[in-house]
RNA sequence: GCGGGCGUGGUGGAAUUGGUAGACACGCCGGCCUUAGGAGCCGGUGGGCGAAAGCCCUUGGGGGUUCAAGUCCCUCCGCCCGCACCA
């Protein structure tokens, strides 16, 4: 007996075998219609290297979910993918000549071998990858149908240029001015890109959040990324040129306090409202240089304010002063009408240019120190709205406005169109051709895809790699035939993971990129899992895309995540993985040394999933020695005891036992049943565990199977290699056939408990009590407890409070 | 600045509705077994006082509500995340 040791270089190996043999986690999209289907996804990897500990973790998270819902009953789709298209790639082929598609099908063949070795139950007949010609042409198709239906737009923007990866960037991918990827400061270019009009839905994203079951905070950040602003446009006229500038303010409240008016260095209008001034010279060399400056440099809000006045003025709209213009770098060309009505005394920023320039500061609204932006009565504005409270005055003037043809309620978002063009050669081609005399031409469908030609020479030159390969852009036109050149910017690679999700449901039709009636059978995702870095870029852009291709007939869906779990980051002594600081943790090592189910557990035991977690090499050794004890405990007693079924009428140790693997199930059900609490799951199939091997010698055989059984049962979704086999050596059967086990009620309830006896809140003894006895049984049985006594007596009892099940509290002055 | 989250033993963490604070695990201490142990097993382990029974203290600090607060309210401190010249 002691021969038998817990050796998972042998057990994982053999599952392993039989799952793939068996092809156990395919699922066919005729099968079993009227079961009901769960769609459990994982964001899709992007393949680099190999896997590290992060990835174990996502998918340990999703497996855990997609081995849960399938012994539930439901027929789960857990399908496979690769990010494959990228600049990792592109820039190692750049350095070592290397093709990016070689790095790239090599790093995914490592994924495929690992994701096999952490016995993932993956579906792996629906596996796709980006870069495939036979994915990417319907990467292209849904590109032709945003430009049919005006969707994408190629249009002449200033824009956020990454000078180290030579290649423009969405707004998404700048964080505090620098290139999200690469740290690079970005700099800003009027350059004529690729846009996606995400900012039609801006609306839709906001209002649908409410109906996706995501995390509060990834709601937030949402909602803080969209930045809806509810004001009024103001128009105010410049007499010299006859032209009417509006404005955006969400104060129209201090239209009075209007004292001077900004406009953006960007502003188209800005040099020729200068032309002929004393400042002319002035204005254009500060446009000049604004433009230049880095983002970073511009976004600077504590920078002093810097501007030059235009020598021109406007009128505004509700008194009719005229009021100078200047230009000035804090007000945005793409936010609003590049332009505003600048009220220094309820705006800091207007506050600050104002006094840097000594312009008057006109209080309108009554209140603390200026620049004071609270709510107050106006005041200084006019008879009409003086004492009126600003909230009210709101409403009045922007009626005002609308009866006058000089402004009209507005709604202002943040959010930016989705520029998706990149200067660079691993993405997917954008099918359109240029001609002379047609201009942009899509290609039509059936000569998709558009085929990413190879290269001699990847690194970047401020234009696409794809340029240089001179037969392939040069092509003819498919509407006049005439000689026209192919778009040589590739797809940001979001784009391409914008839709991956629908296409593992119809992995394999040619004919399109889904049949909508699958689709519809599937979607949208039931648990979608991934990290909470991606919640703003890759979430906002799906969303975006389901809504876009509903819009279009192609969807019967508006959201494509109906429920959403973000894991937290694993940190090795509290700071993020890298292989610079030499603290990563490596997979592999950990699964060669312990087996993945020691591995895949102890992430999931180590804290709540949605948080981060430091690694312990410690703590791991807990969660082997967990898993040892039951798989050993399971082998000895499949060996030394005969099968058989608990008692009928249990006692003792035995009932003991049941009741506590009874528990054990209800926890971990409880736990997993959309709580995601795998770490207390985790903790109660040990407890279990703890008490077969605290009792063994005690229980009759049948009930120690049977609790056995139950931990392997149980500890499956966590650790399936270990658990089947457990299972199997106990039972026989295989545990992912068996349904999910349910509790027996019979054993939940207790017939006593441990009774908590307070006098005035505090714990004075503790006393076995039977079930079912009244408040005032309990009351009295609490009174007499030695210890209560003692404190009780020579008091006067106020109050006897009782919480049946729990406690008596026994209130003395 | 705005928005969100968090703060519990030496450590990771648990505590379902306000009802036994510290489950489970790591570490540590003591012991058993073994030729040996990076194996296994048994016991102990929040702090203080005490021989013990027991008493007092304890969930970042302070205050409040309540018979009862880690949990609810107010306030302060600290840390983390997102957004940030967005008019």
């Amino acid at each position: 007996m002691s021969e038998l040791r817990y050796d998972p270089s042998a057990i994982e190996p053999r599952w392993q075998a039989v799952w793939e043999r068996e092809r156990t986690w395919e699922v066919a999209n005729e099968q079993a219609r009227g079961t009901p289907r769960t769609y459990v996804l994982e964001m899709l990897p992007y393949p680099s290297g190999e896997p590290h500990i992060g990835h174990l973790k996502v998918y340990s998270v999703g497996d855990a979910i997609a081995h849960f819902r399938r012994r539930r009953g439901e027929l789960v789709l857990h399908p496979m993918g690769y990010d494959a298209f990228g600049l990792p790639a592109e820039n190692h082929a750049i350095a070592t000549g290397v093709h990016p598609r070689e790095s790239t099908n090599a790093s995914i063949a490592s994924f495929q071998r690992q994701f096999r070795e952490w016995g993932i139950s993956i579906d792996w007949s629906r596996e796709l990858s980006t870069a495939d010609p036979s994915y990417y042409r319907w990467t292209q198709w849904i590109f032709l149908e945003l430009l049919r239906a005006g969707l994408a737009e190629r249009r002449e923007a200033a824009v956020k240029w990454c000078p180290n990866d030579q290649t423009v960037l969405a707004n998404e991918q700048v964080v505090d001015g620098h290139c999200e990827r690469c740290g690079a400061l970005v700099e800003l270019r009027q350059l004529e890109q690729w846009f996606f009009k995400i900012t039609h839905y801006a609306q839709r994203l906001l209002d649908d959040l409410a109906t996706i079951d995501w995390p509060e905070h990834v709601k937030t950040m949402q909602r803080n990324w969209i930045g809806r602003s509810e004001g009024a446009e103001v128009v105010f006229h410049q007499p010299d040129l006859a032209i009417d500038y509006p404005v955006f303010t969400t104060r129209p409240d201090t239209l009075f306090g209007a004292t001077f008016f900004v406009m953006a260095p960007e502003h188209p209008d800005v040099l020729r409202l200068a032309a002929g001034g004393e400042r002319e010279h002035e204005v254009r060399e500060y446009v000049n240089r604004s433009l230049t400056a880095s983002n970073a440099e511009r976004g600077d809000a504590d920078k002093p304010k810097t501007g030059v006045p235009l020598g021109r003025s406007v009128v505004n709209p509700v008194n009719g002063e005229t009021i100078p213009m200047f230009v000035a770098d804090y007000v945005l060309m793409e936010y609003g009408t590049g332009a505003i009505m600048a009220v220094p005394a309820h705006d800091e920023r207007d506050y600050e240019f104002a006094r840097a320039f000594g312009l008057e500061i006109r209080r309108v609204i009554d209140g603390g120190e200026l620049p004071y932006s609270g709510e107050g009565t106006l005041t200084a504005s006019s008879p009409e709205f003086d004492g009126m409270p600003n909230l009210e005055a709101k409403r009045r003037i922007i009626d005002w406005l609308e009866r006058e043809g000089r402004g009209k309620a507005a709604v202002n978002f943040r959010l930016r169109d989705w520029l998706v063009s990149r200067q660079r050669y691993w993405g997917c081609p954008i099918p359109v051709v240029h001609c002379e005399r047609c201009g942009i031409v899509p290609v039509p469908a059936d000569e998709l895809p558009v085929i990413l030609p190879d290269v001699e020479d990847y690194a970047p030159k401020g234009r696409s790699p794809l340029a240089a390969a001179e037969d392939w852009v040069a092509t003819t036109c498919p509407a006049c035939d005439s000689p026209a050149r192919r778009e040589t910017d590739t797809m940001d690679t979001f784009v391409d993971s914008s839709w991956y999700f629908m296409r593992y449901c119809d992995a394999h039709n040619e004919k399109a990129a889904w049949d909508p009636q699958i689709l519809a059978e599937w979607m949208p995702v039931d648990q979608y899992i991934g990290g909470i870095e991606h919640a703003i870029l890759h979430l906002l852009y799906a969303r975006f895309f389901t809504k876009a291709l509903a819009d279009l007939g192609h969807l019967s869906f508006q959201e494509p995540f109906a429920a959403l779990f973000t894991q937290g980051m694993i940190t090795r002594d509290g700071a993020k993985m890298s292989k610079s600081k030499g603290n990563a943790v490596s997979a592999q090592e950990v699964v060669k040394r312990y087996g993945v189910d020691t591995a895949r557990t102890n992430i999931l035991f180590i804290g709540p999933a949605d948080q981060d977690a430091d690694w312990s090499d410690k703590g791991v050794e807990g969660v082997h020695r967990f898993l040892s004890r039951l798989w050993r405990l399971a082998a000895e007693t499949a060996e030394a005891t005969d099968p058989g079924d608990p008692p009928e009428d249990p006692q003792g140790a035995d009932l003991e036992l049941l009741r506590k693997a009874h528990w054990a199930i209800a926890k971990v059900t409880h736990d997993l049943d959309g709580r995601f609490a795998f770490n207390t799951a985790i903790s109660a199939v040990m407890e279990l565990v703890n008490a077969c091997k605290n009792l063994r010698e005690r229980a009759d055989d049948g009930t120690l199977r049977f609790a056995l059984a139950t931990a392997a049962s149980l500890v499956f979704p966590f650790a399936p290699h270990a658990g089947a086999d457990a299972y199997d050596r106990l039972t026989g059967g295989r545990v992912w056939e068996q349904p999910w086990p349910e509790p027996d009620p019979r054993f939940l309830e207790r017939d006593s408990y441990e009774l908590v006896c307070q006098v005035n809140g505090k714990v004075r003894d503790r006393v076995q009590a039977a079930s079912g006895l009244t408040d005032d049984e309990l009351g009295a049985l609490a009174l007499m407890q030695p210890n209560v006594r003692a404190h009780v007596d020579g008091h006067e009892i106020a109050k006897v409070i009782v919480i049946p099940g729990r406690l008596v509290n026994i209130v003395v002055r």
